[in-house]
DNA sequence: TCTAGCACTCTATTGCCAGGAGTGCTAGAA
DNA sequence: TTCTAGCACTCCTGGCAATAGAGTGCTAGA
C-alpha cells in the first residue's frame, strides 16, 4: 500500500483540484490540468487503485473521484512533511500582523475570530484562559446590596472576569475594601489557588489578631472565590458562523443548523478545543478523527497561543473537510504566535 | 372600503388559517373549517372583494389568498381592539414567570431573550440600558499598568460594565482608591453625567486643599468618565436565530442569511429597538412598516421594560409576517413587565 | 507498461401529460 | 337583491420517458 512517487502527485492533484472546484475529479480533467506525460486511461488506473487503497471514493459510477477523509489526510502530512506552508508563511504573517495592540484582552481574541473568520471565510474559534489557572493581577470586591457582593479578578494577561455571589451574611465595603487591598499588595503574580492557600495560612496565624467580624468577612470571601473555581467554565469567541451558508459543501440545512447551534451552545467547541491543548504548533484534525468533527462533517485547524510559556488556550478554523489546508494551517500558526506576542505585551 | 361584519370575520379565518398553516387559503376549505352559512362561491366574492381592497393577495390564479401586510396589520388591529390576548394573557404570565431572579442582570436579560425565543419558536432580541444614562450604584478604578486603568461601574439596576483607558500619565491604585472611595459615598444613585459636574465642582471649590497631584488624578478619571459616555453603543442580547430554519417562509437561504449577519452586527437591530423605545405598552410592525423589518421580510413584536418610572430598554421577537401574533403578543406583554418586575427588586 | 477506443452506467435536464386545486363567471333560485 | 350550483379555465405538481453528457471499466494492441 506504499504509494509510488506518480500515485501521489496524482493523490496530491485530485485532492487539490477537490478543494478548489468542490466538484468531483475525472481522469481527462487531470490530464487535461496537469502534465504527467501519461493518458487518461493510466490516470484511470492509478484513480482505481487509489480507491482501493481507501484514499478515493466514488459518488456513482460515472462520476469523478472525491478524496476520503483518509485522502485528506495523506494530503496534510505532505504539507506538514514537505514544510510546504512555510512558503507562504511570511505573508500570511502580514495578514496576522494587522492584529493590533489593544487593552483589552477579551476584545483582542474577539478581533482574533473575526480577522481568522474574514481571512478564511470558515469559522473561526478562540477559547479564552480560564481564570482559575490564571496568575491574577489585580483583584476587587465589590458589595451590590444586602448579602450580595460582586467580584472581579483581572489577569496578568489582561483578561477580566465579573462574578456575582449571594453570601450568608452581609459584608460592608469598607471590609471588602480592607480585603481587596491585602490580597492586591500581597498576592499579585499568584493564580486564584495559590491566593486561597495562602489566605487560610494567614488567617491560622493571625487568628488572635483579626477581631471576628474581619476573620468572618475573611472567610466569606474565601468562600466567593471559591466560586470563582467551581463555576469557571471557560469562555469561547466565536465568528464567521454565517459563512458556511456559502460553502457548497453544506447543502442539508439541518446539517448546517446542528452545526451553528453545537457552536452556540459552546460547550462542546470548549472540550474541542481543550482537548488539544498541549501539543506545541498547528495540529489538523479532518472528519471523523475526532467525534465532534466527525458529526458534522468537518476539520479542525488549531494551534495553542501562549504567554511565557504558559499555555492560555487555543485558536482554530473550523471548515469543511474540503478546507483549504495550505492556506489555513500557516495562517492559523502565525495567528497564534501573533496573539502570544501580543499578550506578552500586556503586562 | 369599510368592511362589513362578514368580511371582517372571514379575512380574520384567512389570517388564521394561513399563519397556522403557511399555506395559501382557498374558498373551499373556509367553508370546511368554519361555519359562515354561506357556500364557497359566496366566500370567493367577498375574497375577491377584500383582494380588491388589499387585504389580501394571490401567488397565482388557481392558488388560494394570502394574507398582505395590510391584511396582517387589520388582523393585529383587531387583537388590540378585542384585546382577545388579554384572554391567553394570565396563563402566558406564568410562562415568563420562569425567569428567576438571579443577581447578574446580564444574564437576566439573556435568559429573557432564550425564554422568548424558545416559547415563540422565533428570534429574541432584548436591548441593555446604556450605562450613560443610569443611576450608577458602584464606581471603581483599577490601575493594570503603566499609563492604563479599568473602569468598573455598576448601576442600579445591576449592570456591569468593564472599560479600558489609555491615559496620558501614570496613576497610582492608591490614588484611584481614594477617587473610588470618594465617588461611592458621594455620588451613589447619580448618573455618569451628574458625578462628572459634581467632580468639576467639587474640584473647583477644593482647588486649595488637594495637591497637585491629586488634581491630576481627579482630572484623568474624568476623561476616562468622558470616555465611558462617548463609547457608549448600547448592548444586545439574542437568541433563537437559528429557529428561522424551521420556517417555511425563509425558503431562499440568501435571506435567511442576510438577517443572520443584521442580527449579529447588532447596531441596525439595536438602532431598531432604540427607535420604538418611550411608547407605553407592547407594540407591533409590520414587515414594510420598517425599512429594516421589510428588507428581511419580519414582523417585530416589541416593548419596553423599565425599572421604577425610567425606561431602561426593550425586548421583542422578530418572526416572520406571518407570525403567531395572538400568542405572541401577550407573551412579550407579560414578559416585559416580568423584568421589570425582577429589576426592581435588584437594589 | 501504456493507451486508444468502445460499451456501459448513472445523472441531470427537458418536455410532456394527467390530476388536482382553486378561481371567475353566469344563470337561476330564494 | 343576494346567494349558490355548476362549469370552464388557469396554473401548479408529480410522474414518466427520452436525451445528452460525463465518466468509468475493460480489452486489445502498440
Amino acid at each position: 500500500m506504499n504509494l509510488d512517487k506518480r500515485s501521489r502527485l496524482i493523490l496530491r492533484a485530485i485532492v487539490l483540484s477537490y478543494i478548489k472546484n468542490a466538484q468531483p475529479v475525472g481522469s481527462h480533467s487531470i490530464t487535461k490540468h496537469y502534465d504527467f506525460g501519461v493518458g487518461s486511461a493510466t490516470i484511470r488506473n492509478i484513480m482505481s487503485n487509489l480507491e482501493e487503497d481507501g484514499f478515493l471514493s466514488h459518488p456513482h459510477t460515472s462520476a469523478g473521484r472525491i478524496p476520503t477523509e483518509k485522502g485528506y489526510r495523506f494530503y496534510v502530512d505532505t504539507l506538514f512533511e514537505e514544510k510546504t506552508f512555510l512558503k507562504n508563511q511570511s505573508q500570511i504573517t502580514l495578514e496576522a500582523e494587522s492584529l493590533v495592540q489593544r487593552e483589552d484582552a477579551s476584545q483582542l481574541l474577539q478581533d482574533t475570530s473575526k480577522l481568522l473568520s474574514d481571512l478564511t471565510h470558515y469559522m473561526a474559534i478562540v477559547s479564552a484562559p480560564k481564570i482559575s489557572a490564571a496568575r491574577i493581577n489585580h483583584i476587587e470586591f465589590v458589595r451590590l446590596r444586602t448579602n450580595c457582593i460582586m467580584t472581579i479578578t483581572v489577569s496578568e494577561a489582561g483578561f477580566v472576569q465579573n462574578r456575582f455571589f449571594d453570601l450568608e451574611k452581609d459584608i460592608s465595603q469598607k471590609s471588602l475594601n480592607n480585603i481587596s487591598d491585602y490580597l492586591n499588595s500581597l498576592c499579585k503574580g499568584m493564580t486564584l489557588d495559590g491566593i486561597r492557600k495562602k489566605m487560610s495560612h494567614q488567617m491560622e496565624k493571625m487568628e488572635d489578631l483579626y477581631d471576628h467580624l474581619e476573620s468572618e468577612t475573611f472567610e466569606l470571601t474565601q468562600q466567593a472565590m471559591q466560586g470563582l473555581h467551581s463555576r469557571d467554565t471557560g469562555e469561547l469567541y466565536t465568528d464567521g458562523a454565517i459563512n458556511i451558508f456559502d460553502l457548497p459543501d453544506f447543502t442539508d440545512i439541518k446539517v448546517m443548523k446542528n452545526l451553528l447551534k453545537a457552536v452556540k451552545e459552546k460547550k462542546a467547541v470548549i472540550e474541542l478545543l481543550d482537548k488539544y491543548i498541549g501539543s506545541d504548533g498547528v495540529q489538523v484534525f479532518i472528519g471523523s478523527e475526532n467525534r465532534f468533527l466527525g458529526r458534522h462533517g468537518c476539520s479542525l485547524v488549531v494551534s495553542q497561543y501562549k504567554r511565557g510559556d504558559r499555555v492560555l488556550g487555543a485558536l482554530g478554523v473550523i471548515g469543511p473537510t474540503r478546507m483549504d489546508y495550505s492556506k489555513v494551517i500557516p495562517l492559523v500558526d502565525s495567528t497564534a504566535k501573533q496573539v502570544s506576542r501580543l499578550l506578552e505585551d500586556l503586562s
